[in-house]
DNA sequence: ACAAGTAAGTTACCAATAGTAACCTACATT
DNA sequence: AATGTAGGTTACTATTGGTAACTTACTTGT
C-alpha cells in the first residue's frame, strides 16, 4: 500500500508566516526575558542582567541592541556618572505582553500538568 | 552624581521562571512551527517539511525527537510501504497552542503597526 | 594620594546549534 | 533495470551562545 501525501492544510498559509514573523522578533537567547523585565518600566543595564541571572554581558548587550534595532525597545542614556543608560520598551514591544503573558500561564500549566520533577536518574 | 541599583522588581521571581519554563519546552529552531502545524491533526514527516518549507530534514528530524522527548508529541510509525510516520501532539503539547495562537495574534498587529499591510494577495 | 569600585559594555576564545547537500534502506511502480 | 518515495543520517560549514578577562572614566574610601 503506498501512501499519497496530504495536502497541505493551508495551501497558501497565512498563520505560519504570521507565526514566524512574530516568532523572529523575539528571536535569540533571552529575548522574552528582556522584554519582560521591562513590562514594568525603564530598566538599567545592569539591572537587567541581575533579572535574568545567567544572561552574560556580551549576549544581553548583543539582544539589546538587536531589539532596539527591531523597534521592540528605545536606549535611552543619560548624563549620570558613570553614565548609565535605561532601556524601556516602545509601543511595538509592548504589543508583544500578552503572548508573553500566554507563554507565562503556559509555564505554570506545564508545572502542574508534569506534577512531579521529571529529574533524570543516574543510568548514563 | 552617583547611581543606586534599583532592586529586583520581583525579588524572588517566580514569574521569569514561569516564562523560561515554557521557553524551555518550544526552543530550538522551528520547534513553535511544528506544533502549530501539528494543531489540527496529526502529519507524517514529510508533510512537516512542507508545511515548514525553509525547514530541513536534518533540523526537523532533530526538534521532533526533541519536542517528543519533552512529552510535547508522540511519534508513530505506520505498517505502510514503505513505512511512514505520524506526529501528533500530546495533551502536554496541546497546551501551547493558546500561547502560539497569542504570538499569531501580535504578527498580525506588528504588520499592521508597520505600516506595510498588504491584505491583498498581491504580486509574489 | 592612591587603591578600589562602578556602569556599561567589548574582546578573545571555545562549545553548541543551525544550515546545506549528499547519501542511505527497503519497497513500489514504470 | 531504472526511478520514485518515506523518513531519515552524515559530513561539513556558518552562525550563535557561553566564559572570563579587560576597558574607560569618574567616584569613594583609607
Amino acid at each position: 500500500m503506498v501512501l499519497k501525501m496530504r495536502k497541505n492544510r493551508s495551501p497558501k498559509p497565512p498563520e505560519p508566516c504570521m507565526l514566524t514573523e512574530c516568532m523572529q522578533v523575539i528571536a535569540g537567547a533571552w529575548a522574552p526575558n528582556v522584554i519582560w523585565s521591562l513590562r514594568a518600566g525603564p530598566r538599567r543595564f545592569n539591572e537587567l542582567k541581575g533579572d535574568i541571572p545567567p544572561i552574560s554581558s556580551k549576549v544581553l548587550s548583543a539582544r539589546l541592541s538587536e531589539l532596539e534595532g527591531r523597534g521592540v525597545l528605545l536606549r535611552h542614556v543619560r548624563p549620570t556618572s558613570p553614565p548609565s543608560v535605561e532601556y524601556e520598551l516602545t509601543e511595538l514591544g509592548e504589543e508583544l505582553i500578552p503572548a508573553l503573558e500566554a507563554i507565562v500561564q503556559v509555564g505554570y500549566k506545564l508545572k502542574s500538568l508534569r506534577g512531579y520533577e521529571p529529574e533524570v536518574e543516574a543510568a548514563e
